[in-house]
RNA sequence: CUGCCCGUAGCUCAACUGGAUAGAGCACCAGCCUUCUAAGCUGGGGGUUACAGGUUCAAUUCCUGUCGGGCAGACCA
């Protein structure tokens, strides 16, 4: 199967021969379009018109030979002329029919292709630090970040889903000391409460769990508390382990694996840190002025060099991030895609310079960033800022226990990452056509309610004349079943999982019109099996579209 | 002050990366249940694509400038 329109190949196809008489040298860029006005037909090529200036001839003349060219076909039940010189082709509607039966057959496999068979992505996302639950803005990097697995994994890409995180920095240090407070039975507001402080009543649920010598176990690591309150590092690892394995629940509670975590402090144990330094200094990259080592990433258009070494001798943050980049392109990965908050895009231009420095073959574009912007929640027509668990932020398992993990994954896939989302916990929780993932959801389970009741077996659709199809609501549906292939390529290419949202909200749209407007169970038994494959071939698109966002297809509700 | 992102119907967002008359949903108005889920569907009004130039057969899309919003701009992470 592959991941191109199934029908637009083959008009392209027909037009490439029909060009080798009409234009053998002019260079043209074949482009089908499907236009967005039904009168404009099925497709459009704009050949004629990119050919006009080249070959210095009237584009509708042009046209005209292209279409004297252009070899019979039993799909276009006709083709013409229009506007400034648009060909435009209608096609018939068995040309439509064909692709029941090709997406009936594939299955669990349509959209699927192979594009990137034998080629390996890095996927870095949520990478919180181990210092309290994750926020709503951690999930709308989950959602995004395993969506967008799916859908490089759909085209064929091994995918590595990555958590980083830094478990020795200054936040750290934070979290140990909040908790150590919280443990000498200090609370917010003390006087000798610490002015650096994670303020949030789970830090001293952590401090009741390392004064009992809990043991804590998360998916990267495990430990026992001391239960001392004067052992700092015990306090620390502790709380970090504890975390860690909050975070999970929370993960858990989403649906998100990781398959692999990396530690920041790995990168100093295992020297990576050190020799991305020397390498650096050794490209003759590096310089130093007022006691600390500068590199030139204005060489690679950043806007001023950036420390890497501080004057106290401790390396910035971004060396031990070029360092993981490093990794990730010996390890394997020739693409890497970074999902983070806009507030981190300043990170990006120095990394990217610092990967260029070392001069190791990285290509230039090399992470790639999708930046994500803000997410408010709004409840009963007001935002809401705190919650109980974490203080000053809704966190991302307050929003999946008011709603779903359904709502929740669905809901925060449906924007641009790069535009701010508001989400209405009461939009989600609704039963009713406003609600998008409720309305995508259920147009699934009448699917299934239909077949339920029909009793039949699905192999009985196999080879059904498909001749009775020609309701316009069946073509559209049609129509929109054979884009589905090119919005998986095209929301992964772009990093886009909005793209497949709004198609299946299209979908659901143009089959509950459908539904509306003609009964499938019909006395007539050819028209009864062909509504029910072309709705099998829906319930086919609605499955595999939902399984990439990461979202459940109810049989019933 | 400088850099990046954004600006499309009253609201929330699309627009196949430069195509034809800029589309959906909400809200508003008018309709549709002896029917496989009305938990639904059909129709209608609503736009100088922030503004001004430019590039070309064609601009919401690309370039320049202006205005407005967001995020950054430490030897912080």
């Amino acid at each position: 199967m592959s991941n191109t329109h199934p029908l637009k190949e083959q008009i392209a196809l027909l037009i490439g021969i029909a060009l080798e008489t009409v234009a053998p040298d002019a260079p043209v860029s074949l482009e089908i379009e499907r236009p967005k006005n039904p009168a404009h037909g099925d497709f459009s090529s704009n050949a004629a018109m990119q050919l006009a200036r080249p070959l210095k001839r009237n584009p509708r003349e042009l046209a005209q030979l292209i279409l004297t060219e252009l070899p019979a076909s039993k799909l276009i039940a006709r083709a013409e002329i229009a506007g400034a010189g648009f060909i435009n082709f209608h096609l018939a509607p068995a040309a439509w029919h064909g692709i029941v039966p090709q997406i009936r057959s594939a299955g669990a496999q349509f959209g699927r292709g192979d594009a990137g068979t034998g080629h390996k992505v890095l996927v870095e996302f949520v990478s919180a630090n181990p210092t309290g639950p994750l926020h709503v803005g951690h999930g709308r990097q989950a959602a995004l970040g395993d969506a967008i697995c799916n859908l490089y994994a759909a085209q064929g890409w091994q995918v590595c889903r990555e958590f980083y995180y830094n478990d020795a920095g200054v936040q750290i240090a934070t979290l140990a000391n909040s908790v150590q407070a919280r443990a000498k039975g200090l609370k917010p507001g003390d006087a000798d409460w610490p002015e650096a402080a994670y303020n949030g009543d789970y830090i001293a649920d952590i401090a009741a769990d390392f004064l009992a010598k809990q043991t804590v176990k998360s998916d990267d690591r495990e430990f026992t508390a001391s239960g001392d309150v004067d052992d700092l590092d015990s306090i620390r690892q502790f709380a970090v382990a504890y975390l860690r394995h909050e975070q999970d629940l929370d993960l858990k509670a989403f649906a998100v694996r990781f398959d692999h975590y990396y530690l920041e402090s790995s990168l100093y144990t295992d020297g990576r840190v050190e020799a991305t330094v020397k390498r650096l200094i050794e490209a003759g990259k590096t310089y130093e002025q007022d006691n600390a080592l500068w590199l030139r990433t204005t060489d690679y258009g950043d806007d001023k060099d950036r420390v890497m070494k501080k004057s106290d001798g401790t390396y910035t943050y971004f060396v031990p991030d070029v360092a993981y980049h490093i990794a990730k392109w010996e390890r394997g990965y020739e693409r890497a895609i970074n999902i983070q908050g806009t507030d981190h895009h300043g990170t990006i231009a120095r990394v990217r310079a610092g990967l260029q420095a070392v001069s190791v073959g990285i290509p230039q574009g090399y992470p790639d960033y999708l930046l994500h912007t803000m997410v408010r929640v709004m409840r009963g027509g007001e935002e809401v800022k705190i919650s109980k668990r974490a203080g000053g932020y809704v966190t991302l398992r307050d929003l999946i226990e008011w709603t779903s993990k359904d709502a929740v994954r669905f809901f925060l896939l449906s924007r641009k990452a790069d535009t701010e989302y508001i989400f209405d916990v009461d939009l989600a929780v609704a039963k009713n056509t406003d609600n998008p993932v409720y309305y995508v959801q259920y147009a699934h389970a009448r699917i299934c309610r239909v077949f339920e009741e029909w009793g039949g077996m699905a192999d009985a659709l196999d080879g059904a004349d498909l001749a009775p199809l020609i309701a316009p609501h069946e073509l559209v549906l049609m129509q929109r079943l054979a884009e589905y292939p090119e919005i998986v390529a095209t929301a992964a290419r772009e990093l886009a999982p909005h793209l497949l949202v709004h198609y299946l909200q299209m979908l659901a749209g143009d089959f509950h019109a459908w539904y509306n407007a003609e009964k499938f169970l019909v006395d007539d038994a050819t028209t009864k099996l062909a509504r029910l494959a072309l709705a099998d071939t829906t319930r086919i698109a609605i499955v595999n579209g939902l399984a990439l966002l990461g979202v459940s297809a109810p049989e019933k509700m």
